[in-house]
DNA sequence: ATTTATTTTTAGACTAATCTAAATTTATTT
DNA sequence: AAATAAATTTAGATTAGTCTAAAAATAAAT
């Protein structure tokens, strides 16, 4: 079996290789887990001897089919942990991210079959983020943000771009959460804040950095 | 924080001080976790330099109330983790240790307070051991065994001296599970091999080996 | 009370994962 | 196309946890 760091690799790779067919860099990977390119170069190496990732020098890194099957049940693992914790033990969309960073190592089919189960077969974690099935098919939903609106259009929140738990307090405290509809009343041209209202006749005012976050599915 | 092979130790050193007032040897400890005495001499002067165990050469390790404290909440996290795999998860009480072992080092005051809730504060785990209270209290069950018992005696199983799977397996397999009431009808004296029966008139014999591993509460 | 056996500790080495600093390769500018 | 900048890799060190083999301390046996 892997390491616990090992795994961690493997989920940044995964992370950044979603989009593209060209290599993940040593620097994108030494961001996303806080450690430095050098010793990226090493980790590469070795998962590299193992036929989990394919490793030019100096060109970056791609995932095998074993080594993107072990990061997507990873990602599974991680958010149907993230429904656990918000649906039976009472947690907030902003508290779990940490909790299921560990929870997400636990190898067990089993357990994780048994937690699906439980859980009644969730799609989306609590974010909005679809979760892989069993054979590790994500269905991605199609990248609409609310800043792609124009005014009078309407969206439905179906997901978020940005996890920070700040973000994620900010929009539960003006009412924005997953499944609330929305319509874009005004853009400024200057910066493209906008002047959106929900359900219930309140309107806000929100960032572009904080509509372009927010995944939506056009309502008409 | 502490490491998950520290919690480990933490945990080895209080299951065998349990007892008694006399230091945990390191033969003892390094036994327990499967490693050598000359490693359990380097991490438990690591431990000691953390105010976690007391430790004088050659004169085995007791824990602090500090030390203490962490190898208590491990227990419970351990046991509460094993009453949801098998309450909620559909486990079998064999099947749960290894799991549990892995996610009682998830540190979250909250998740297993919550946990706790959700299970409805579980006094016992599925092995019958006391889960102890968030202060750390753990009320010990009385250590009277089926061996104990003598002809025509009845007690009710309320737990296991043995964990390992194959003597659970072997329990659940003639149907004595926790709770079951048990009688004593004949106890060979060459080497207390043991006749008993249970609820619905089946009779069964059983190993002294097998016996003296069952815990139970005497009945009259 | 010596000798012998057992237990425990020390010394020195190893592996995994990391780091800094220097060297090398690739990319960008002029 | 040469020079400079940026990204990446190598070299050598470090820390946590472990090991084996040897040394030291304690316990048991004569």
């Amino acid at each position: 079996m892997n390491t616990f760091t090992e795994e961690n690799y493997l989920k940044a790779i995964f992370k950044y290789s979603a989009n593209d067919k060209t290599g993940v860099s040593t620097n994108v990977i030494a961001d996303e887990l806080n450690t430095k390119a050098s010793s990226v170069t090493d980790m590469v190496k070795k998962l590299s001897d193992k036929k989990l990732v394919l490793y030019k020098k100096y060109k970056g890194v791609t995932l095998t089919e074993k080594g993107k099957k072990i990061a997507v049940s990873i990602v599974r693992n991680h958010r149907l942990w993230e429904v656990f914790l918000v649906e039976k033990l009472n947690f907030k969309w902003d508290e779990v991210h940490d909790l299921a960073e560990e929870l997400e190592h636990i190898n067990s089919e089993k357990l994780i079959e048994q937690l699906e189960i439980f859980l009644d077969y969730p799609k989306y974690d609590p974010h909005g983020d679809p979760i892989p099935d069993k054979d590790g098919n994500v269905y991605q939903h199609k990248d609409i943000t609310l800043a792609d609106l124009n005014v009078n259009e309407t969206g439905i929140i179906v997901g978020v771009k940005e996890h920070s738990p700040s973000y994620l307090k900010y929009l539960e405290s003006i009412g924005l959460l997953l499944g609330t509809e929305i319509k874009v009343n005004e853009v400024i041209e200057f910066d493209q804040t906008m002047n959106i209202s929900t359900g219930k006749n309140k309107s806000n005012i929100i960032s572009h950095q904080a509509s372009k976050n927010l995944i939506v599915k056009k309502v008409n």
